[in-house]
DNA sequence: TGCCAGGCCTTCC
DNA sequence: GGAAGGCATGGC
């Protein structure tokens, strides 16, 4: 089989990978392989270009852009975040090239349900079982692949059966979200179209989604760039550099961040993530 | 052993 | 509207 070449500029496909923001992706030598919508994927990068194989070729190019938001254009925002002051340059400079990807709606609020108090680890291994248990397989270069379940394909999953995949606490969230999508309460199509605010507040209503997890639904999966995850690591960072370490209250961080990112808080959240994740900054 | 993790829910003011 | 406590589980 062939492999798909597309050139890429301002792309770094391990730090948009490997930033937090996704769970299932698996790095192996030089490419990482994961799932998108309903197709296995093995990805690497070289410079300007990445290669792409699938065991799905039909629309791969368009897949794939449309996942990575490849047709976006992140040299101007990275210009533009570049002089807001000297802390975001520096992060900004660690890990240029890192993009929000464009993730499956259905799958990254079930993911972030299952983020609360958790660890990046376990929030994968959590994510995996349940693909695993209950997603379609799929067979890739002689090894089997599983794509996140639909709601469909949940309906008979119990609150045991939930927690069974190790999502602990969270195991009534997730039922009662999935049991909410499938009885048509809320409508996942419908969501994807409302303005920010309004999918922000719809989200809220959903068990186990308070501030935080409606923010990173809104970024990774809907494209919304101006929202402002706080998470015990955001805090940390905003604090150290914007507060003298001094005891702030979320709220007071947020109408910081807000005033100061504006548009491009989000993408700059994400930044200032991965460099103290990473003791870059 | 105790603390922490991409926090939220419930209860109580 | 805000503060406090509880919550599953595995890694350190």
């Amino acid at each position: 089989m062939d492999e798909l070449k597309i050139k890429v500029d301002c792309f770094n496909l391990k730090y948009t990978l490997e930033c937090g923001q996704c769970f299932r992706w698996k790095n192996i030598d030089d490419y990482y392989v994961g799932v998108i919508k309903d197709r296995v994927i093995k990805i690497r990068q070289d410079g300007d270009y990445i290669y792409v194989r699938s065991n799905e070729e039909k629309d791969l190019e368009k897949v794939v852009k449309d996942y990575f938001e490849l047709e976006k254009d992140y040299k101007s925002i990275e210009e533009r975040i570049s002089v807001v002051d000297e802390y975001v340059k520096k992060a900004l400079k660690n890990t240029s090239g890192m993009r929000h990807l464009k993730q499956d709606f259905f799958e990254t609020i079930i993911s972030y349900i299952i983020s609360a108090n958790n660890n990046i680890p376990r929030i994968s291994k959590s994510v995996n079982e349940i693909s695993r248990k209950y997603g379609k397989k799929i067979e890739f270069d002689e090894e089997e692949y599983y794509l996140f379940p639909t709601p469909e394909q949940l309906k008979d999953v119990t609150v045991d059966d939930y927690r069974a995949c190790g999502v602990g606490f969270r195991d009534k969230y997730i039922f009662n979200t999935v049991k909410r999508i499938n009885n048509k309460e809320i409508d996942l199509l419908k969501m994807q179209e409302m303005d920010t605010q309004s999918l922000r507040k719809e989200l809220l209503s959903l068990m186990g989604i308070g501030p935080k997890v409606a923010d990173c639904i809104l970024l990774f999966s809907c494209q919304r760039q101006e929202v402002f995850p706080i998470d015990v690591w955001v805090e940390r960072v905003m604090k150290k550099l914007y507060f003298n370490d001094k005891d702030v209250s979320k709220k007071e961080i947020l109408k910081y961040a807000s005033d100061k990112f504006r548009d491009d808080a989000g993408i700059i959240q994400q930044h200032l993530f991965y460099n103290i994740r990473e003791n870059l900054i």
